[in-house]
DNA sequence: ACTCTATGCACAATCGTTTGTGCAATCATA
DNA sequence: TATGATTGCACAAACGATTGTGCATAGAGT
């Protein structure tokens, strides 16, 4: 049974006496094409089943130019936020018989350039890209040469690649609405690293969302500066134990969210009740927290699927300008944040 | 700047009016092998770096029969469990200029089977396989060829292929012998799918701990029949509604254990007084929870490292017979679990 | 000037596919 | 029986790299 010798066409061939053109012809679904007759066909099928033959797609691709392998390139791929997107993107990638090959860049922008170039030299058709963030000159190139890109979760304002990401503005504007509608207007805003286009976004709905309703964003409660748990944690203590007469905290990240949440615990704080937590990004610890809390979930099932099909596009040279797509949170209520107005029952309209 | 026409060796070979072979010799470090004048070397290399050239890997792979590529397979890379493994998984290999192809299974092993093949057609060197666990037929059949695997996290029992998993036992015994020194008798177990041998091993540990310390086991109290929330809530919410007098419970993963928060929640049995609460497979919310979830944390990091090494061992062709490798697990304490000896001030010893 | 060795590179086969073209054999037709 | 069309397949070039071998030219030695 233990195969030595790779099975190829020339295998097949040899045994039946044929050529590796006709055996490749037939495994192909040619025989038509090239009026292989039945007799044949069944000799070579039954024999490529006999000896399980696996075509080499090294060979295919090389001969093909064509390798059906995307590129993945992720910050962190431990991150469940990033973890969702790429199982979808691979799930999507192989509905359509494509490969992915998975380069975790460890949010380094050097690893970053090489993984892309790595990549290229693999002969991906085209890559998904999660951009670090920093640098975007490998990625202008990408551009300059029209490779197939799609550049997804992280925007970069000076490049014009096709992108899907969360509508982070919209999201975090309803967000801040809804806090204002129950009554909050002391909030503080915990935000994650400053130079990316999410949270860049996110707190300008943050600012906007206050004007709207007339109250002035004070900016010493914008506060921290990356996405980890450690940030959410201090700035939260650092805040309240100042006394700072904040109703409520808006988390840029779950992970924010959960430093705050912790500091909150250790304060003896109880979250919906003396202090009220909204959060960006869903996670599904966070429906089952005591209480529960409420969030912005972000579709990132639909941001690898769309990510593949936006690359689709480009592999098929539709190069039709709907460059961007911006996907609609979706504000998940939970039992985190206080309705104040209730407890008031003051001028607020809870007009939901 | 914009090349269309894809650069090879020949274009570099024919703008220097060389031939390939001198090019290739150079570029791969073998100019004095084959006494190549420094001027050559000089000038094909300028040319390189000068065009961008990325050899083509297909070609080279084909050609050398070596892919410097492994497949990844994985039942849900979202799970932050697997996502965690699969990073350093990926590390790793890249540490040794190797990539990785990942294969979401999806927990099926129809798609595990094809993935394999998939991945083989792709001429990966080796595997690494987080089994779905149900079937084995065809790891059997990667075996008798003697491919190299490396089988991740669930282990089957009728195969005898290369490993690295928790030692699950141990974890499990050491976590239900410190709930005993803490007074619990009446211990419940949420388990996972029964039939995988990470949660066989925990029940195991579970039950001769019990056995242990004189405690026969109830197997009412061995409840649930999946890795999921769903089940931790339901079991967790009959056990308690039927006023069984169980002191503590034992999550056999992380999301299981966050089933039960919501349950014990619900109830409004607080966590670490009224009952406490004990989970396998720690994860970085479980910290931040209200208490701090005392947990048995797996190694993954490692898990994902060492997974790489006893695949290189086979590549290099080193069949020691060191197969199978069972990572500690790690005793994580933190403050679900209440010291009932404390409080009835009887005959338990404190030591430690 | 003639041989000999060393230098510096080119030629061609190879990895396993795919595919355009060509060439026998078969068959029908005149 | 010669002619033409059809059937059924083989040959060979390509994809882009690697590598054993061979062949000029240059320089050294006598």
């Amino acid at each position: 049974m233990a195969k030595k010798t790779l099975t190829t066409l020339q295998t097949i061939a040899e045994r039946l006496g044929l050529s590796v053109s006709t055996v490749s012809r037939v495994l192909n679904d040619k025989s038509d094409q090239y009026r292989i007759s039945a007799r044949t066909q069944h000799a070579v099928q039954d024999m490529a089943r006999q000896l399980d033959f696996r075509p080499n797609q090294l060979a295919r691709s090389l001969r093909l130019r064509k390798t059906q392998t995307l590129g993945l390139v992720i910050p962190d791929i431990s991150n469940p936020f990033f973890a969702q997107i790429a199982r979808h993107v691979e799930i999507e990638a192989r509905s359509r018989h494509y490969s992915i090959i998975l380069c975790d860049t460890q949010e380094s922008t050097d690893l970053e350039i090489e993984s892309i170039r790595l990549l290229r030299s693999r002969e991906v058709e085209g890559l998904i890209v999660v951009p670090v963030g920093q640098k975007s000159d490998h990625l202008k190139t990408l551009q300059a040469e029209s490779f197939p890109v799609v550049i997804v979760d992280r925007l970069l304002s000076d490049l014009d690649l096709p992108y899907v990401a969360s509508d982070n503005y919209q999201g975090a504007y309803d967000a801040v609405c809804y806090l204002i509608d129950h009554g909050h207007t002391r909030i503080a805003c915990l935000q994650g690293l400053p130079g990316t286009s999410p949270n860049q976004q996110r707190v300008r709905g943050y600012r906007d969302a206050l004007g709207a309703h007339g109250i002035v964003p004070d900016s010493d409660l914008i506060r921290g500066d990356s996405y980890g748990s450690q940030t959410g944690y201090e700035q939260t203590l650092q805040l309240l134990l100042r006394n700072s007469p904040v109703t409520a905290l808006f988390a840029l990240s779950n992970l924010i969210g959960l430093g705050a949440i912790r500091a909150l615990a250790e304060l003896k704080r109880r979250i919906g009740k003396d202090i009220s937590l909204l959060c960006f990004d869903d996670q599904p610890y966070l429906a089952y927290m005591d209480p529960p809390i409420t969030t912005v979930d972000q579709q990132n099932t639909e941001m690898g699927r769309l990510a593949v099909r936006l690359l689709f596009e480009q592999l098929a040279g539709q190069t039709k300008e709907n460059k961007g797509l911006l996907l609609p949170t979706q504000f998940i209520e939970r039992k985190s944040v206080n309705n104040l107005c209730l407890e008031r029952r003051d001028k607020c309209d809870s007009t939901h």
